[in-house]
RNA sequence: GGCCCGGUGGUCAAGCGGUUAAGACACCGCCCUUUCACGGCGGUAACACGAGUUCGAUUCUCGUCCGGGUCACCA
């Protein structure tokens, strides 16, 4: 038994099965040419980042355009940040935004799939293995340096200027200690981190293709980075190799920040015997900064808008919040949408290089634009659904008056919808309140005021006429009819065109009669289609707000 | 500082040696219209800078500047 092997079994002695056997546990996945597997592995923070959403979706719809997999890992490895269930928040997140995942975590201590567990957590064991092996092989070793040697390293080499910082070469004490000094170390029960031997030279390049942004030229990784923490944990470095190995991922799709550590996991991989994997990096989701007048990332504890919650809180369809997304990571996603207005999203022919490379900014002018145009094309049962579906827990006040009559609802969210020119004025279910409120009498706070051409005296003989002449069972047509009527006993015109060539020869057109008729009937200047309204309301409500129309003109 | 990435209108972006430099959002104007929201038409507005290469550079090369990332027992 060599010096490697002994030390091996000093360090793993619990370890039983080899590399071999989990090659054979995790087998290579059935599927057909060019599919993709793809994971999101997010900290469990309990915190969907809105950044974290938009690279959750390019891993849903490469693997689905491709006809492979996609799952949610979960990576824990970090103990001093764990809190209590940080998956639970996450998975809310994706549910809200209706994303998908064909394996992982499903919850706070559940998970499907084969290729699990899917909690970095409960996989020691695994790492173990490998790690054994990179032990027996000499590819990893311990080192025993404590926190303030290595910050005392860490400032020897900031004053020698030393180029390349970090543990390696000649300033990796514990890299060439003897097998007898390394055992008497473990024996004493010193603590100790698992570290790679690199066998990198900084002076070769090497170069990988990243989908995204192509070839990329990097130095080769000379440190002895830390495999195994002290506690026996793996660093996310080593997890990501064994992991997206043994899970059989295809595609790592990760934020650009990692760029700079692939030369270590091309390193690892190979110290494995791993096949690499390709890199997808994805620019962040940036927004705009007041101060600097510049970007930068979106920050959880700025922008409320960064956590995925902020949206489904305001009232954002998780329809609008993808298709915006969708826009973002490949821009030729709105013409598509225009050509295929009901295909569900993921046939869009999604593709890596139309993304952007750079740091798109968040535009929620934008998304309320693309949300308007979803929430257009909803018939009212289904806008009323989820209003409904909101105020419930955002706006109890709302909800308990929209909730008692839901037909109701349905019609009043009905008006000037599922026509070929639907209404745009909702982007967000907060708004919703706003827009419906003169149609419930429990909500309903008019403004009289009138135009500026229009008197009391106008409005009350206005409405008078009116009064006589409406009729509940009239059809658009005989109903405006009614009102051009009206106009020329009345001093107005029913052409607005004559109104505009002669002025002077009316008091008004159509157009302020009808107005006055709005204002008295829903309190407001600006409403969908009146004559719809009207029938909404019904007659005795109509009735009843033109009396009181009346008497507030009249006093 | 070393290494890496990026830089087309206010925003998201097409573009891949020759274009009047698309489109969308926002903004402005006009039209349509009983109001608004739509819709239609039009408008303002961009290749960071400097050298090359080339008959010709937004496109290729180099440099400068600016922005971003990374150099942990965090991911």
């Amino acid at each position: 038994m060599d010096d490697n092997q002994k030390l091996a079994e000093l360090l793993f002695p619990d370890v039983t099965e080899t590399v071999e056997d989990l090659e054979r546990r995790f087998p290579q996945r059935a599927l057909p040419e060019g599919a993709k597997v793809t994971r999101f592995a997010p900290s469990p923070t309990g915190f969907l980042h809105i950044g974290g959403l938009f690279s959750a979706f390019v891993d849903v719809l490469a693997a689905k355009s491709s006809g492979g997999v996609s799952f949610l890992r979960i990576e824990d490895t970090d103990k001093k940040r764990e809190i209590a269930d940080g998956v639970s928040g996450i998975i809310e997140g994706f549910r809200a935004f209706g994303v998908d995942f064909d394996e992982g975590v499903t919850g706070f201590g559940t998970e499907k799939g084969d290729y699990g567990p899917y909690v970095q957590s409960c996989r020691a064991a695994i790492y173990h293995v490998v790690a054994k092996k990179l032990v027996q092989e000499g590819l990893a070793y311990p080192c025993f340096c404590t926190e303030e040697e290595l910050t005392a390293l860490r400032e020897k080499q900031e004053a020698a200027g030393t180029l390349i910082k970090g543990y390696f070469g000649e300033w990796a004490a514990c890299r060439n200690l003897t097998f007898a000094q390394q055992e008497e170390k473990l024996r004493s029960g010193a603590p100790y981190v698992l570290r790679l031997r690199s066998a990198g030279d900084e002076n070769r390049k090497f170069t990988f293709d990243d989908q995204i942004r192509g070839k990329i030229e990097m130095p080769e990784n000379i440190t002895d980075a830390v495999l195994l923490k002290t506690d026996g944990i793996p660093t996310y470095h080593f997890a990501h190799a064994c992991d997206d190995h043994f899970m059989r991922v295809t595609h790592v799709i990760r934020g650009d920040e990692w760029i700079a550590s692939v030369p270590l996991h091309m390193a690892l991989f190979r110290a494995c015997g791993f096949r690499p994997v390709k890199y997808v990096h994805v620019a962040p989701v940036m927004k705009e900064d007041e101060e600097t007048g510049g970007k930068r990332k979106l920050s959880k504890r700025k922008d409320p808008e960064a956590a995925v919650s902020y949206f489904v809180e305001e009232g954002f369809p998780k329809e609008a919040v993808q298709e915006y997304l969708l826009t973002l990571i490949n821009s030729n996603f709105e013409d598509w949408r225009r050509a295929n207005p009901a295909s569900s999203l993921y046939d869009f022919p999604f593709s890596f290089k139309k993304m952007s490379q750079s740091g798109a900014l968040f535009d929620l002018v934008k998304l309320r634009d693309v949300s308007k145009n979803v929430i257009s094309r909803m018939d009212g049962e289904t806008v009323a659904r989820y209003t409904l579906e909101w105020a419930k827990r955002y706006d109890p006040d709302f909800y308990a008056v929209i909730s008692a009559d839901t037909a109701y609802l349905t019609r009043v969210l009905s008006i000037d919808r599922g026509t070929a020119k639907p209404r745009k004025d909702i982007s967000v279910w907060s708004e919703v309140q706003g827009s419906v409120s003169y149609l419930y009498d429990a909500l309903f706070e008019p403004d009289y005021a009138l135009p500026d051409n229009l008197s009391n005296a106008d409005a009350s003989q206005i409405l008078r006429a009116w009064e006589k002449v409406y009729d509940a069972a009239d059809d658009k047509d005989a109903w405006f009819g009614r009102i051009k009527d009206l106009c020329e006993p009345l001093g107005y015109t029913p052409n607005v065109k004559e109104y505009k060539k002669n002025p002077d020869a009316y008091r008004g057109h159509v157009g302020d009669v009808s107005t006055v008729i709005r204002v008295a009937v829903t309190g407001r200047r600006n409403t969908p289609d009146l004559h719809a309204i009207l029938g909404v309301l019904g007659e005795a409500r109509v009735r009843a707000r033109i009396a009181e129309a009346l008497a507030v003109y009249e006093q």
